[in-house]
DNA sequence: CCCCCCCC
């Protein structure tokens, strides 16, 4: 693999093999991984309005072509071959000539012929070449050419009638769609030839009626490969359709039904962690949630599935485009890929390019709203953010009810003094103990003496932000959180090893985290103050925080 | 000859 670095200004899009070199100042910098003798398909486009600015300051853009009526604007294609491949060697990305065929900008085909010129006759087949729409069981000399649009991962399956492997896809040309399905020995020979976006000629396979309760294709027929089935690659496919989407507004999910099937294109603006979940039939399987935004500025939570959901990389906020995801109206609205979706990490379509630069000029920056509700505020989205001034300015926690928020600040003092005390050792009781002098701990809760007690940490803390500073109180594991130990370890050092207990203090002062309080007014002895407490203590995710700086800077200059 | 579409 070489390397090839190339500018792009503005930066639009990028599809996973490229990597941004450099953006210190100036045009950014990109870098594709290839290898030699390998085609690229060159695709400059750019959003209109860039354009006309570019070109009234005086800038020169050649002649561009018109895309598509959305005001993109086509500025240069162009398929340079790759040569000197022995440049520094670099490691080659998983997959790394599938996902180029998903990639937005920057197309390589594996071609070693001019790719302008593919050879459009059929691979030595007297069968000729008919439409899936006319296959039927009753006749068998034929030869279909047509498109992979989905294709599934290995299974295995083991019941009364056997066991045994398949996978499936399917296929379209011109006049339809047909699914195949391939067992066993037809698995070993064929599963990593059929490659999804690519075209086949397909021949020798048996045809049976569909069984429409599983499938929901537009054909009465599926086909089953085995031993004398042929597919071999066809690289002339101009002619044969690319996926078709329809693309439903993520705001008009809203008026959809539930368990409607849709196709849906958005940015992935954050996704959450693969996890393993056990389904009800006590199966093990991997999921992900994706929160994913289009121009109408709404965004929906997508949850992804087993290999997708392990493999998906949202970090650089992709766009994604799901063929054939179902509606469910968890937490309102909500999409789930099923086994039947498409799934397309920047996908090569006007769509795509067009949400990228809306995204990348001012998408990134909108106040957005979600359709899903997640109860838990933990993925960014329906965080109530504050800056510590916020509290006095906004009189917060003045209400009947606690209100709750969310602040990055630093720690500037930790009060040492009184912050573990002596808590009653059954579990759930963790009032402070009266020690009887006697080598007996007193619990007035429990009514009861306890020959031992546990350490729990009530801390005061004094957190800064850029605007003011705040006293907050930190219970047992906000407080453990802090300090990076536990209350135990405290409670021992303390009795121990005061230079150690202090130490532990002085590493706390100026660490920075995201705290999440409560703040509620409370009066003691006619005396009303704000009492702020925290609830949790994270880590700053800098990518996150930074996005939203940005974000308030933007607002703030608008 | 499979046919699982899931979880909060």
């Amino acid at each position: 693999f070489c390397c090839f670095d190339f500018e792009v200004f503005p930066s639009l899009s990028v599809c996973q093999n490229i990597r941004q070199i450099s953006n210190a100042s100036g045009p950014p910098r990109f870098r594709l991984m290839m290898s030699d003798g390998q085609y690229v398909r060159v695709v400059v486009v750019m959003d209109m309005d860039i354009l006309k600015s570019a070109e009234e300051a005086g800038g020169k853009i050649g002649n561009p072509t018109p895309y598509n009526t959305d005001g993109i604007v086509l500025l240069k294609c162009a398929w340079m071959k790759v040569r000197n491949c022995n440049k520094q060697p670099l490691e080659a990305p998983h997959g790394v000539c599938s996902t180029f065929s998903k990639g937005l900008t920057v197309k390589v085909s594996p071609m070693k012929a001019s790719p302008m010129k593919a050879n459009s006759a059929s691979p030595g087949s007297s069968a000729k070449v008919i439409p899936i729409a006319s296959l039927n069981p009753y006749q068998s000399k034929w030869t279909i050419r047509a498109r992979v649009t989905n294709k599934s991962s290995i299974r295995t399956w083991s019941n009364s009638r056997g066991e045994g492997k398949l996978f499936s896809f399917e296929i379209v040309d011109e006049s339809g769609e047909i699914r195949i399905t391939a067992f066993n020995k037809e698995v070993d020979k064929f599963f990593s030839l059929v490659e999804q976006g690519k075209v086949y000629y397909i021949s020798k396979a048996t045809l049976k009626p569909a069984n429409k309760q599983y499938t929901t294709l537009k054909n009465d027929y599926e086909m089953t490969l085995h031993a004398h089935s042929s597919i071999v690659p066809c690289d002339d496919n101009q002619s044969i359709p690319t996926v078709h989407c329809d693309f439903v507004p993520i705001a008009e999910l809203e008026n959809r039904d539930k368990d409607a099937i849709i196709d849906v294109i958005g940015i992935c603006k954050s996704a959450e962690d693969v996890s393993r979940i056990t389904t009800k039939n006590s199966r093990e399987v991997s999921k992900r949630a994706l929160s994913i935004i289009d121009q109408t500025g709404k965004v929906v939570t997508v949850t992804l599935w087993g290999e997708e959901a392990e493999n998906f990389d949202g970090s650089t906020q992709p766009v994604v485009a799901i063929k054939g995801a179902r509606l469910s109206d968890f937490g309102g609205r909500s999409l789930s890929a099923l086994f039947s979706s498409t799934v397309m990490v920047n996908p090569d379509i006007p769509q795509a390019f067009r949400l990228r630069a809306w995204y990348d000029r001012e998408g990134f920056a909108i106040n957005s709203q979600s359709l899903t509700e997640t109860r838990s505020a933990g993925t960014g989205l329906n965080v109530n953010w504050k800056t510590l001034s916020d509290i006095k300015n906004e009189d917060m926690g003045h209400g009947e009810k606690a209100q709750y928020f969310s602040c990055v600040a630093t720690v500037l003092y930790i009060r040492k003094e009184n912050c573990l005390y002596q808590a009653c050792p059954s579990a759930d009781c963790n009032k402070k103990v009266i020690d009887q002098q006697n080598g007996l701990y007193r619990c007035e809760k429990c009514n009861r003496e306890f020959p031992n007690f546990k350490y729990r940490l009530l801390l005061s803390a004094n957190l800064a932000d850029f605007g003011d500073n705040q006293w907050v109180t930190c219970f047992q594991e906000t407080a453990e959180a802090l300090l990076g130990h536990s209350a135990e370890t405290l409670g021992h050092l303390r009795d121990t090893d005061e230079a150690a207990f202090d130490e532990v203090f002085q590493k706390a002062n100026f660490t920075t985290h995201i705290f999440k309080n409560r703040v509620k007014l409370e009066t003691y002895n006619d005396e009303s103050r704000v009492k702020v407490t925290v609830m949790e203590v994270q880590p700053v995710d800098h990518r996150e925080y930074s996005r939203r700086l940005l974000q308030n800077i933007y607002k703030l200059a608008r």
